[in-house]
DNA sequence: ATTGAGACCTGTCGGC
DNA sequence: TGCCGACAGGTCTCAA
């Protein structure tokens, strides 16, 4: 399930139980989610202080005291959960069977990581690795950073024949967008999401007009989204075209009807009037 | 090299 | 109520 937004969100709210706090003990119930956990997971991660809980798209980052990091990712259905340690338990703490991951942190806090579908994905790289660790050398820029411009998104969409949602869908193009703001970015940014991709950019490779509406709407949905998890609870977001299939187009004097579309199996939504 | 389809897993929801 | 298929906010791999 979650994009960007909700990762920042995860971020947030787990630091305060995480930095500056020594992990007491690792609790692995299983030995792998959508990989196996690495070798002596629990064990190298115990005793160490979590010096820093940084995001890198869709991925977490904690930065350990020995200068490894903990890499984490949510997956579809990956979601953490802060739990007072019971001092003595009289009765054990009812457990879901899909809290796979248990922190126990100095704080007093327990960092529980629940994923149903095991999408989720944890690692822990090597002091001076960080660079060359695959999924992380392969993510493009950070789009809230001023790494992320529509340049490097026209770039990165220069030639390509794909459309521009699944250009959204791309890490190595943007991190952190899913299938919910890559609609909503094309919605603000009024371009069909089944445009080609290389309508960003002139032959040369130059920016034209719709990569810098693109570049600026992402920021926006995303900004947005940020803003309203910090404030609302996790779920209940309304969203301008995302599973809104037939209602009325929200943009001021745009009298069109949002459509569902499939692409690559997944949903779009999209309004065909303004969206070009 | 790029692109699209299928795979990975479990839960939920709507229709019959 | 129960069963069954479709679908879910993400990647990864494999074959055109």
């Amino acid at each position: 399930m979650p994009e960007l937004p909700e990762v920042e969100a995860v971020r947030r709210r787990i630091a305060p139980s995480m930095v500056h706090a020594r992990i007491e003990a690792v609790d692995l119930r299983r030995p792998d989610l959508r990989r196996p956990f690495p070798r002596q997971f629990a064990k190298r991660l115990g005793g160490q202080t979590v010096v820093a809980l940084t995001r890198r798209g869709k991925y977490l980052l904690a930065l350990l005291s020995s200068g490894e990091t903990l890499l984490m990712h949510l997956g579809m259905s990956g979601s953490f959960r802060v739990i007072r340690a019971a001092r003595m338990p009289r009765v054990p703490r009812a457990r879901d069977s899909h809290d796979h991951v248990v922190f126990h942190m100095s704080s007093g806090r327990s960092v529980v990581f629940n994923d149903p579908r095991r999408f989720g994905v944890m690692d822990l790289i090597r002091p001076g690795q960080l660079q060359h660790h695959p999924v992380l050398s392969a993510l493009g820029p950070e789009p809230l950073s001023d790494d992320f411009d529509a340049a490097g998104l026209a770039r990165a969409c220069a030639g390509k024949r794909t459309s521009l949602k699944a250009a959204l869908l791309d890490q190595r193009a943007v991190a952190g967008l899913g299938n919910i703001y890559a609609s909503e970015a094309l919605h603000v940014a009024r371009l069909s999401p089944r445009r080609r991709a290389s309508i960003l950019a002139t032959p040369g490779g130059a920016p034209r007009e719709a990569a810098h509406r693109l570049a600026e709407a992402i920021r926006h949905v995303l900004l947005k989204a940020i803003a309203r998890q910090a404030r609302g609870r996790y779920g209940d977001e309304r969203f301008l075209v995302y599973d809104r299939e037939d209602e009325l187009c929200s943009r001021k004097g745009c009298a069109g009807t949002i459509r569902r579309g499939a692409q690559g199996g997944r949903s779009t939504f999209s309004c065909p009037v303004c969206q070009r």
